[in-house]
DNA sequence: AATTGTTCTTTACTTATAAAAAAAGCAAAA
DNA sequence: TTTTGCTTTTTTTATAAGTAAAGAACAATT
C-alpha cells in the first residue's frame, strides 16, 4: 500500500474547504490551480476529484472539468466527516506517538521492533521516523537503534512548552525585520470573524484548531526571522501531538478567537509593541488555563 | 560501504581527547567506559582502538587492553589531523549543504538527482535527508521531491540565529525548574580554565568549538525545560552548518572563554538573575561582532 | 571482580527488481 | 488560449535476499 495516499489528503482538505464555504457552489475547480495550491502535479488532484465526486461534493462535466455541487445536509456532513477522518499523517505515526505519550513503549527502540509492532513497510517506517525526527521527539542513536526523547506527556511539560511560546511569540513582533503581510492579515481576520459569527459551532474541530495554529504561526512568520518561525512551528507540532485527541471546547475557542482579533488590530495599525504585549498576555493566559481542565487552541 | 563509519568517528573523537591531554599517557582505556561514553557497544570501540593503534596513539597489551602512548610531536600532529578530518557526519551531507549555500543546486530536487550527484546509496541518502530535515533546511514536498529552504543561505541568517539565542539562553536561568548541576559545572570550569591557561593555542579547533557550544547547551539544560534545551540545540546545529568552514580566531576564543568563566561564577553562587544578565550581554556582544569579520565560538 | 578477546546473534545496510504513484507531455475540446 | 483527458516518462515505494556492522553473551585472563 502507498505510504500515505496523497489524493486522499487533497480530497480531505478540499472537502473541508467546500464544507466551510470557501469554494462556493457551481464554481469551476481547475485542476492546475488546485495542483498549484498543494504544489503537486495534476495526477493526484484528478484522483482527489474522483473521490470527491464519489462523495457527491463535486460534479464532472465532460471535457469541462469539475464543479462544486450545492451543499445538502447529507453532503455537508459527509464532507466534514471525510475532512476530519483523514489526518495529515500515517496512522502508524500517531500510534507510535500515542504509545510513547502513554509510556507503552521503551525509550530506546530498534527499527525491527517498530516494523514488527506496527506492521508497516520499511519505507513507511522511514517516513515516520523522518517526521518524528523533524518534530523533535526521536533521534538516531550512534550505533543501531533510535531514542525517543522526552515529550510533553505531563502537565508540567505542557506548561514548559507554553513557557517557550511565551518567550518566542511576543518577540516576533519586535524583530527588526517585521513586515506586515496585508493579504495574510486579511485572510486571518476573515477566518477569525467568521468563527466569531457562529462558525465556532459548525466548523469541524480540526479546522478550528488549524486556524488557531495558523494565526500564531503567520504572525511569527511576519517577524521575518526564519529560525524563530521554525522554532514555533516545532513547538506547535509537538503540541498537536499531545492535543490531537482531546475534545475541543467550542466556547473556549470563541473566547480565544476574540483575543486573536484583539491582537490583530494593533498589528494592522502598525503598533507592534502593543501587539507584542497583547500576545504575551494571551499566551500567559493560556498557560494559566493549563492548570485547569480541557484543552483548546490558544 | 557503511553509511558513516562509527569506529572512525569514535577514533577521531578519542584522538582529539588524547591530543588535548584529557587521556594522559599510560592510562588504561577500558572498552566499556568508552562504549558507554558514546552509547554504543564494545564492537565499534574495539575497531576504533585498532585505528588509533595504527596511528601510534595507543598500544595494546595482550589480554590487558589498550593504553595511551606518550605523545610525540609526530603522533600529536597525526592525532589533530585525524580529529579534524573526521567530521561528525557523512561527507555528502556537507557537500549538499555547501552546494546549497553556494547556489550550485536548485531549490527543488528529486532523490534520484541527489543519489546520482553525490554517488551515495539510498540509505545514506535517507540519513542525510533525515538530518537536514531535523536541522530544518530541507523539507519533503507533498508529492515527489524535496525542497531546499533558504534559511541557511541569506546574509542575515547568522544574525537572526543570534537573535534567537538572545531570546532563549538568558531565559533558561529564569526557568522555575533551574537546578545547578555541580559535576557538570565543575567539568565546564575545568575545560574553560585550561583553555585560558594556554590550551587555546594548542587544542584542535573543533574541540575548542565544541567546548564553547557545550558550555551554552549545558547551562540551558540546567534550566530543566527540555523544549528550551532542544531549541538551542537546533540553533547550534544550524550555526555549525553556517560556520563550519570558517577559521577560528584563537584570540577571540580566549576572550570568549573568559566571558564564559565570568558567567559561571554567579551560577555557582546561585545568583541566576546575574547569570542571566551576563549571558544576555555575552550573546549580544557576539551578535554585534557578527557585523565584523571572522567567526569564533561565543 | 573486572576486563579482555572471541563467538554468536541481532540489526541494519546494500542491491536489485517489480510495481505503484506522481510528473510531464500532448492532442482535442471548450 | 486555456483547460481537460489521456498517454508516456520519471520518480518513488515495496519486497526480498545477501552482506556488513553492531550488540550481546561467555569463557579466559588479569
Amino acid at each position: 500500500m502507498k505510504q500515505d495516499a496523497l489524493p486522499g489528503r487533497i480530497a480531505a482538505e478540499m472537502a473541508s474547504l467546500i464544507a466551510a464555504g470557501d469554494m462556493p457552489a457551481e464554481s469551476h475547480l481547475t485542476a492546475q490551480s488546485i495542483a498549484d495550491r498543494f504544489s503537486v502535479s495534476r495526477s493526484p488532484v484528478r484522483a482527489a476529484f474522483k473521490m470527491l465526486e464519489g462523495q457527491g461534493l463535486v460534479r464532472q462535466n465532460r471535457n469541462r472539468g469539475y464543479f462544486v455541487k450545492p451543499l445538502t445536509a447529507r453532503t455537508k456532513s459527509a464532507a466534514m466527516k471525510s475532512a476530519s477522518s483523514n489526518r495529515d499523517g500515517p496512522r502508524a505515526y500517531y500510534a507510535l506517538a500515542e504509545d510513547w505519550v502513554r509510556d507503552q513503549i521503551g525509550d530506546e527502540v530498534t527499527e525491527t521492533l517498530l516494523l514488527d509492532r506496527y506492521r508497516i513497510s520499511r519505507s513507511e517506517l522511514t517516513a515516520i521516523l523522518t517526521r518524528a525526527v523533524a518534530e523533535g521527539w526521536i533521534e538516531r542513536k550512534p550505533g543501531y537503534g533510535w531514542r525517543l526523547l522526552p515529550v510533553a506527556k505531563t502537565a508540567e511539560a505542557q506548561a514548559q512548552l507554553y513557557r517557550v511560546r511565551l518567550l518566542l511569540e511576543p518577540a516576533a513582533f519586535l524583530e527588526p525585520t517585521f513586515r506586515i503581510d496585508r493579504p495574510a492579515l486579511d485572510g486571518l481576520r476573515n477566518d477569525l470573524e467568521r468563527i466569531c459569527d457562529g462558525a465556532y459551532l459548525d466548523w469541524p474541530e480540526d479546522r478550528l484548531h488549524a486556524i488557531g495554529v495558523t494565526f500564531h504561526e503567520e504572525l511569527v512568520r511576519m517577524g521575518g526571522n526564519p529560525f524563530l518561525h521554525q522554532a514555533i512551528q516545532r513547538v506547535n507540532r509537538m503540541r498537536r501531538l499531545l492535543e490531537y485527541r482531546s475534545m475541543i471546547d467550542r466556547h473556549r475557542i470563541l473566547a480565544e478567537t476574540r483575543e486573536h482579533l484583539e491582537i490583530l488590530a494593533p498589528v494592522a495599525a502598525g503598533d507592534l509593541v502593543e501587539a507584542s504585549f497583547l500576545m504575551r498576555r494571551h499566551v500567559a493566559r493560556a498557560l494559566e488555563r493549563k492548570s485547569g481542565p480541557a484543552t483548546g487552541t490558544p
